[in-house]
DNA sequence: ATATTGTACCTTGGATACAATAGAAGGATC
DNA sequence: GATCCTTCTATTGTATCCAAGGTACAATAT
């Protein structure tokens, strides 16, 4: 008799889902990089108090995505040009690790969840849902850190993933030409990481992550301008 | 007239003090691994209450050295061999990465520390401090990522920082001549450094933390059976 | 007019009380 | 004697209260 298998939702704590939320809504861009996120405030309009918002608020901080000032408040991270230049170059650096891990130790795997993940981003193309868009192609990368076999390499990746994913939604200039761009690229290091060349697929990485990187630190610096 | 300069040690706050001792209790092997840390056990030894506690306990989380399981409770960390060898290929990443930025980057400032601390493990070693000793290795390594110039690749070294220097404390067999091939490597590595050979200095960093890894992963192996 | 000071208010830091849940112990029943 | 059910305890999850630090603005004295 096959195993019973059954979907329960465990309900998870209130700090738990206050954090998601207040994630969601800095990586969607409902809020704005530098604003004010005093404890009672957000909470209070979810119906909790502060205390699973300071839990909430400490987790988020250590995700890179608030800064919390001492005696002062909690505000949304507002990344400097070179503090996108160096998440980039961070990034890089996990993830062609995380390709080279993903080669050798589980292809087969890693490579389904790439092909899964572009059959969303194509979708999302056709219907034209940017936002869909956006989540599918942190998916795509995402799947490199799932089948690397390195817990603290996925780990590392997690701390800046949410960083990365706010980028996209605050400053994606939403250029067809870039995402055809995009596209184009993530079809082609599909194919290299099928057929396992390595080198191929980590110089069209570089090239796509250190391009999106020119662009949000553009976008920064005119903004901050 | 010139603008008065006094300084004033900030009061720390209580979840921060509580974190560094907790955190020290760990490195320096007063508490084992898998051990319990209730919340309000060690808090209120230390007459703090729950919530600096919580505070702590959640930032520690964040560094590897204690697992949270809801509603059961906070343990010490317990790496299984398997984490170790993943824990060792992250950070010799890691490391590997921050030693060619070094290089590319700040050399002189970097030799600078490195020099620094292999004095201090110079007069450990005389005076057979062997925690001491252990203190300064840490030194020595962070110094790569002190003067890397990411900031998220020093911050990923953070994340790791404290769980290998535990298993230093918890699993190191202070036999002497693992201190002299590590005193001898560790001068090895600061000659290439100064010379700029950064592939010469990458294959000695690669043998030296892949054999301790392999030291705590026996020592765990053995332990656990 | 300007620099200083007093003050009100806002925000976080910490403590305590209460609620909820998991796990263990113990007893009753078959 | 084993098993199931109950209860009890230990621990975390959450709410609320008080204390302390920080900021901004108005009042005041020079």
């Amino acid at each position: 008799m096959p195993p019973i298998q059954l979907d329960l939702t465990v309900p998870k704590s209130l700090s738990a889902a206050v954090e998601e939320r207040i994630r969601d809504a800095i990586v969607n861009a409902e809020l704005a990089f530098g604003q004010a996120l005093p404890e009672d405030g957000v909470g209070l309009a979810m119906g909790v108090s502060r205390t699973p918002m300071r839990e909430a608020l400490t987790r988020l901080q250590a995700q890179g995505l608030v800064v919390i000032v001492p005696k002062k408040g909690t505000f949304v991270f507002d990344p400097s040009p070179d503090d996108v230049d160096q998440l980039a170059a961070f990034r890089l650096m996990l993830e062609s690790e995380a390709v080279r891990l993903g080669l050798a130790v589980a292809p087969e795997a890693a490579l389904a969840g790439l092909r899964a993940a572009q059959g969303a981003m194509e979708q999302a193309r056709r219907s034209g849902d940017g936002r869909a868009y956006a989540r599918a192609d942190t998916v795509f990368h995402a799947s490199f850190f799932h089948h690397c076999g390195n817990a603290y390499l996925a780990k590392a990746y997690e701390s800046i993933a949410w960083q990365v994913a706010a980028l996209r939604a605050h400053l994606s200039v939403p250029r067809l030409h870039e995402q055809d761009t995009s596209f184009a690229e993530h079809a082609a290091m599909i194919g290299h990481f099928a057929a396992g060349e390595a080198e191929a697929l980590l110089a069209i990485l570089g090239r796509h992550i250190l391009r999106s990187a020119a662009v949000y630190r553009e976008a920064i610096r005119v903004r901050g301008a």
